[in-house]
DNA sequence: TATTAAATTTAGATTAGTCTAAAAATATTT
DNA sequence: AAATATTTTTAGACTAATCTAAATTTAATA
């Protein structure tokens, strides 16, 4: 149905509109794909002919519901992969962008319903993203950024912004995943960072962690 | 490192040397792959300069250790895909071919020896062909075609020659699997069939089944 | 062995995706 | 509002993989 590479422009647009919610430039998507300008161009043009996407020449894009179906489903396949790797695999939430950025590209509707059922209809992946359903639709948390938390407050972490490795491994060496569970002993006002407990061990993390870390 | 293409052309290569034991011809390549005799011409050549073959101009080709690795190591994956799509989300064995052959191609060493691993390092894939060990070795079994069997003798189905869907799911209403146990009833020298005995059920299977059973 | 048939290779074209460099349009600054 | 800077598009070229049609080599046959 769709090439590979049409399918990572549409998981591209789809996430940039979701984090910048406007029309998506050319140089938005040349960046997130790290490819040049003139390439993209070409591409939307392409997409737009297929009716995935409504592009006005100098305007940027955005993607029609077609569009949309069609990237959900990608986004989709890459989280259930995800969890595949770590819940049954045995992969570190470090290892496992590059893999499922493969995967995710496998045509098989089959296949992704029998692995959604092996999984036992897992509802968000390794890294606290939700994963769309069947429909496309994502489910949405009322979380917070850990920044945003308030003093004495208890809240547990669900989600990662930045799931750069780096950062996935330095959350490694703070003892700190998914789910793990934290309370809010003090908000330094100096340089935002945090002062919490993790375990009844006490960490202070700095204002750029606390602003990459979802908490509920 | 290698593209899906040269992947799959140094697999077909690899399969009908297996098979004919002598040096390939492009003709026999372009049949394998269902593509035209130049577009043959065309890879041997490059896959000849990176040394994954060797090829005489008119003379056909064959490959060299090199060619012969990756080739078993795409090998590997199919049959531990296939396992795993049987064994572990429940597909029957005529479904699981063409989403092996785009799940072969996945590029990640970790990922194999985690499948590998997590399937408990199994010998042979649902249709009874061998997986390959990490090294390329492929252990042959001192197996027969049912159609070399002895009248009276018991015998245990493990492996299919022609693992076509239709096949397969011939052998499905015949409720003839891998590690089926038969009994040999009768030989019938007018059209080679044979009579046999399955879970005390009898049957006649024809010749041209016959010959598509491998069993030991 | 000369001729015909079959297999193989070459030449040139095509498609998908990419690139560089130049042109055109839009934004920004003075 | 004019000049400059930035963004975007176009034009033309490149690579990988494929194809058709023609040319060449090898095999088969008379």
């Amino acid at each position: 149905m769709f090439s590979t590479t049409e399918e990572n422009y549409l998981k591209a647009i789809f996430s940039l509109e979701s984090n910048l919610g406007t029309v998506i430039s050319t140089n938005h998507i040349a960046k997130k794909l790290e490819t040049k300008a003139s390439s993209v161009t070409d591409m939307i043009k392409k997409l737009a002919l297929k009716n995935l996407l409504v592009y006005t020449k100098y305007k940027g894009v955005s993607l029609s519901s077609q569009g949309r179906k069609v990237a959900t489903s990608i986004v989709r396949k890459h989280r259930l992969w995800e969890t595949f790797l770590v819940d049954k695999l045995g992969f570190n939430w470090d290892e496992v962008h590059d893999i499922a950025e493969q995967l995710e590209h496998i045509k098989s509707d089959k296949l992704i319903l029998k692995l959604d059922s092996y999984l036992e209809y897992p509802q968000s992946d390794p890294h606290g993203d939700p994963i769309p359903d069947k429909n496309g639709l994502i489910r949405k948390e009322n979380r917070i950024l850990l920044s945003d938390s308030k003093k004495g407050g208890e809240y547990k972490i669900i989600g990662i912004k930045d799931s750069s490795d780096s950062f996935l491994q330095y959350l490694d060496s703070l003892k700190i995943n998914i789910k793990t569970k934290i309370k809010i002993v003090e908000k330094m006002t100096y340089d935002n960072s945090i002062l919490l407990e993790i375990n009844g061990v006490s960490n202070t993390l700095s204002a750029k962690v606390c602003s990459n870390l979802f908490v509920i």
